[in-house]
DNA sequence: ATGACCACATCTTGTGGA
C-alpha cells in the first residue's frame, strides 16, 4: 500500500499538477494539505473520475486538508478530539479497509507558528499537544496507523540546507523539537529517516531566492508510523521532480510504501 | 551585498505562508 502526503498550496491552483501526479504515481492513499477551499469547492468529481474516493475537511482561503483513497473509508474524523474550539481545518483521520485488515490514516497540517514569540507560536505548541494526545490514544488501538502531513517541523540539522539561518524559527526552535520528540517517544517511527541517513533530502523549497535551483530546502513533510505500520515499512521516497513542473507547489509529495 | 514568490480576497494592496 502506497500512502502519500502532499501540501498542494491550493488545490484550485494545483489541479492540473495534482491530477497528473496522482494518475502517474497511483497512490492508494493521498493526504493533502493547504487545499484552501471549503468542502463544496473541492474538485471531487475530477478525482472520482480517476478512481478515487474523496474525503474533505475544508476551510475558506486558508488551511484545509483532504484524503484521497482508492477504497472508500470506513470511518471519518474531522478535527482533533479535545480541540473542538479550533476554527482551523488542519486534521482529518480516516480508516482505510485493506483486505482483512485496516489502516488508520491521518492528514495533518500542523501550524507554522511564526512569528516567535506570539500567539501563533503558542497556538502551534498547543496544537502539537492535542496531536500528541490523539496519537497516544490511537497507539492503544494497536492498529497500523500512519500520521502523514506537513508538520512544519525540521527534525534535525541534516534536514535543512543552512541550519544557522533557521535558529529561532518556529520550525526549528528548541521548544518545537521538544514538542516533536514526544511524538516519536510514544513509539512512532518517522518513515523517511528510519530508512535513509542521506543529507540534502528536502520536501519544501521556498518560491523565493532561487531556493529550488540552489537546493536550499527543508524537510518538513513526514509520515509517523505506529509500530504495527513501521513493521511493514518498505520504502519512503520524496518525489522532488514535482517541484520542477510548471506552476508547482512549494512542497513535493512524500510517499511511504507498506507491505500490506 | 542584496534581493529575489505565490495564492487569495473582491483587491491594484494586504495577509499569510515557511
Amino acid at each position: 500500500m502506497k500512502i502519500a502526503t502532499w501540501n498542494v498550496n491550493s488545490i484550485k491552483a494545483r489541479l492540473p499538477n495534482a491530477l497528473e501526479w496522482v494518475k502517474a504515481a497511483g497512490p492508494d492513499v493521498l493526504c493533502m494539505q493547504e487545499i484552501k477551499c471549503v468542502d463544496e469547492n473541492f474538485p471531487t468529481a475530477a478525482f472520482e473520475e480517476i478512481g478515487y474516493h474523496v474525503t474533505v475537511h475544508g476551510q475558506k482561503t486558508y488551511n484545509g486538508v483532504a484524503i484521497l483513497s482508492k477504497v472508500s473509508p470506513d470511518d471519518v474524523m474531522r478535527g482533533l478530539p479535545g480541540n473542538e474550539a479550533d476554527e482551523q481545518a488542519r486534521y482529518l483521520e480516516v480508516v482505510i479497509p485493506a483486505g482483512d485488515t485496516i489502516v488508520r490514516v491521518a492528514s495533518i497540517y500542523l501550524p507554522n507558528g511564526n512569528p516567535v514569540p506570539g500567539p501563533k507560536y503558542d497556538y502551534k505548541l498547543n496544537w502539537m499537544h492535542h496531536l500528541k494526545n490523539r496519537m497516544q490514544d490511537v497507539l492503544k488501538l494497536e492498529e497500523m496507523s500512519v500520521f502523514s502531513g506537513d508538520y512544519n517541523v525540521i527534525p534535525a540539522p541534516i534536514d535543512v540546507h543552512n541550519p544557522k539561518a533557521w535558529e529561532g524559527d518556529a520550525l526549528y526552535r528548541p521548544e518545537t523539537h521538544a514538542a516533536w520528540r514526544p511524538l516519536l517517544h510514544l513509539g512512532y517511527t518517522e518513515a523517511f529517516r528510519a530508512l535513509s541517513s542521506d543529507p540534502e533530502q528536502y520536501s519544501f523549497w521556498d518560491y523565493q531566492a532561487g531556493a529550488w535551483q540552489r537546493n536550499h530546502g527543508i524537510r518538513i513533510d513526514h509520515h509517523l508510523l505506529s509500530p504495527q505500520a513501521a513493521d511493514r515499512l518498505q520504502s519512503c521516497t520524496i518525489d522532488k521532480d514535482v517541484r520542477a513542473k510548471e506552476r508547482p507547489s512549494d512542497h513535493v509529495p512524500v510517499i511511504c510504501e507498506l507491505d500490506i
